[in-house]
DNA sequence: CCTACCGATCGGTAGG
DNA sequence: CCTACCGATCGGTAGG
């Protein structure tokens, strides 16, 4: 699964000499991406697998083809690579959520408005970053309280872009309980599916919608 | 933190693991429960707080009132700690899933039994033991294959005591969803309430079972 | 149940 | 990014 180290016999001239100290912060590096990818890829499939306190740096760094110590040349600490885990996720998630609202007709019902939103999020949650946004949901404790009020903000507005439709909901009538608390639940049952979807079983993330619709609305697939 | 516990021999349960030291005066001791129990109470407490890999039995012992070895007089591994725990938060959920059962009037509806069982699904979640189902929630893949096979079997006895009331709603038409798939749901949205319902906080267990069956069967409080 | 300890492993660093 | 290493901490044990 990881490969060998590679040699790299040539020092690579037009790559900034980065000594010691200091490993770069910025995503928006294109040169020092390249070495970032592979271990935040890494870490965050082994902290959804096992779990950030009981993943390694050393394995994170040979998931990734790496040395024990090469993570800490690109993040300051392990706690830094989980919170680019959980902020990538968080920027996939949301920029899912913008997408799919954006693809909505005008006049699009609440009813289809909810059902989009619902089906983007089991894409968020199963499809092919599926390793990053259970990060998240599963390793919250695990963050810094800094890194935690960020991401929260970020999450907050996530959140926040599904009030609309359930409020229209209650007020139809189609939608009995409290707006807010909905939304709780909805999300919980939605998370939890973590737990127990299996995506090469019967049931597809469209058929998931399906049934998650008719259950909150009493929606008839 | 190291690496998930591999397969351990089966725990005793219920038997202190003496390997040295006195010989167990009776079979059941009722002086030896007064030891393992503080034990079990701080390892419940941490666990669920912070995690199983990253509770040390350092700090469960110091929990407990015990120096840094002993915790080893009573148990044989940190993962036969983790498994009474598990054990013990189900032999609870059983129990008063039995109890909340009986309790129901004979010709109780199905829209009863569903509100009784999520009623003692959230006392399971939120009540005075509180401290002990979450840790199988969240930590399920802290326990061995041998343990989760045995909680697992209890597990699915507690899930399978759901299917005749949605199946009975499912046939009433009041559920539209498949009565198994709304049963992962409805589980998952309640056990997702372990991160963020505030005992202390405006809703208590009541309201939330209200807006519960509001969102899943449409009723009106 | 405590004292004293062990080998393994951990996150992280110095220096190149 | 590797090599070589450090101090801290971990789960667990011997012996009383």
């Amino acid at each position: 699964m990881s490969k060998p180290p590679e040699p790299l016999p040539a020092a690579p001239a037009s790559a900034p000499a980065r000594r010691r100290g200091r490993p770069p912060k910025t995503l928006a590096d294109p040169d020092e991406g390249n070495r970032r990818r592979p271990l935040i890829e890494a870490a965050a499939r082994l902290f959804r697998t096992r779990g950030f306190a009981a993943t390694s740096t050393r394995d994170i760094a040979a998931a990734a083809g790496m040395q024990s110590g090469s993570p800490f040349y690109h993040f300051e600490s392990k706690g830094a690579l989980l919170f680019v885990v959980v902020q990538e996720g968080m920027a996939f998630a949301t920029q899912s959520q913008r997408d799919a609202l954006a693809r909505l007709p005008d006049g699009a019902s609440p009813r289809e408005q909810l059902k989009s939103l619902v089906r983007q999020h089991f894409e968020v949650l199963h499809g092919p970053r599926a390793d990053f946004i259970p990060v998240m949901l599963y390793e919250w404790r695990s963050l810094s309280s800094t890194q935690r009020e960020q991401i929260a903000a970020i999450k907050d507005a996530y959140e926040a872009c599904w009030a609309p439709a359930l409020q229209a909901l209650h007020l139809q009538g189609v939608l009995k309980a409290d707006p807010g608390t909905a939304r709780l639940f909805i999300l919980g049952a939605l998370n939890w599916s973590v737990q127990w979807f299996n995506p090469r079983g019967a049931y597809s993330l469209d058929d998931l919608t399906e049934q998650a619709l008719a259950l909150f609305l009493g929606d008839v697939a």
